[in-house]
DNA sequence: AGTCATATGTTCAAACTTGACTAGCAGTCG
DNA sequence: CGACTGCTAGTCAAGTTTGAACATATGACT
């Protein structure tokens, strides 16, 4: 599956571990993650299914509450939170152009790393965007003195560049938050965002 | 296939049609539509016997030159141009807060509706973004006070806030452009951006 | 003349996604 | 009470995407 899911889905039942999928289904779509991460409901199955082949989740039996369906818990492996810091440092320290989706999970997950660490990533994140704007200048350049590049074309990194503008002042807005104090991280005291799955 | 895929293809396939499979796939190479669309060559060929099965494509024959392998090419039905027009109007008219991708689409292919509607269109995108902020401005307050939603949700609302005021940004300049002559839309003399496919 | 990289044009199996479907049970509403 | 709606929990077939593989051909270089 997409890198996303996975990410998703890894990172949901760290979260709420033990937990089984129509859990997982219920408040992953209060998230609205089918609008923001295009998961609909029967690709989270898929997930859990693939990432324990993977070894990265494993499965926790089977419960069943009254007269119910069964149903299987999972929890993740080791490899599995090794697997899901190396997924969310990679979203951290990379700038996607074009497909936003990697930031929205990262934000949904980043309190799995350390506050130092997210704020470097994301003062990297601005001057990276500084950079991919310049370049799309160029590009924007390029367009418009090419014969055989439709003119139109320009409005293509036009769109980007705009948009990684706004990524970018999201950004700096996040990092003086997190710099002053907001949310909790990795190896801090406090309430921690995960609650307790319950059926 | 997705609705951007299906749009694409069929759009390219209008623009240099007659075409085979493997210009589309160099051309949408040359868009880096991989990047900002996610289509992998593999997906053409799909979306090529996909869009024929549903009427809007027609085999065109298939030529060789020289001792090179056999190769199919396609046109655009008269139903294919309908429904090219209707989805490149759904992409106008709809304004999507998290998926880049049918912006990206509409300016590729933006050239085959008429000025004014365009116009109308980004005028009206403009006004659907601003409603989409102040409604994201009441999740974000909703986050805030309420106890079972993680506090860090809210940077999902904040930065979908950001990139939306970039791409409104960019619907106001491409207006101004538009509205000043550039580009050329259906109906209109000049130049096609379209080149000619050949071999 | 041989070799190596690259271009041509497409197919394919494996993986992934989608959205409808199943099937029992609980509440509710006239 | 009977009908109906909606929740629980998940499966599945059909469709889509992916990335590699194929087989030839041309060009460039030694």
């Amino acid at each position: 599956m997409s890198t996303t899911t996975r990410l998703v889905v890894l990172g949901a039942v760290n979260q709420f571990q033990p937990v089984h999928g129509y859990f997982l289904r219920r408040e992953l779509m209060t998230w609205h993650i089918d609008e923001w991460a295009n998961i609909q409901p029967g690709s989270i199955y898929n997930a859990l299914r693939s990432l324990t082949n993977d070894g990265y989740l494993a499965e926790n039996g089977t419960e069943s509450a009254g007269n119910r369906p069964e149903r299987t818990t999972y929890r993740v492996t080791e490899a599995g939170e090794v697997e899901l810091l190396r997924m969310l440092r990679d979203a951290l320290w990379t700038v996607e152009v074009f497909d936003t989706k990697p930031v929205m999970v990262l934000t949904s997950f980043m309190y799995a790393l350390q506050r130092e660490e997210v704020l470097a990533g994301l003062e990297h994140r601005v001057t990276e965007i500084d950079a991919r704007i310049a370049s799309n200048a160029y590009h924007i350049g390029d367009v418009a003195t090419s014969t055989s590049t439709p003119a139109y074309v320009r409005e293509i990194f036009e769109l980007a560049t705009s948009r990684l503008r706004g990524e970018q002042q999201w950004a700096r807005d996040v990092i003086g938050r997190i710099r002053s104090g907001d949310y909790v991280f990795a190896g801090e005291d406090g309430d921690r965002p995960a609650r307790r799955a319950t059926s």
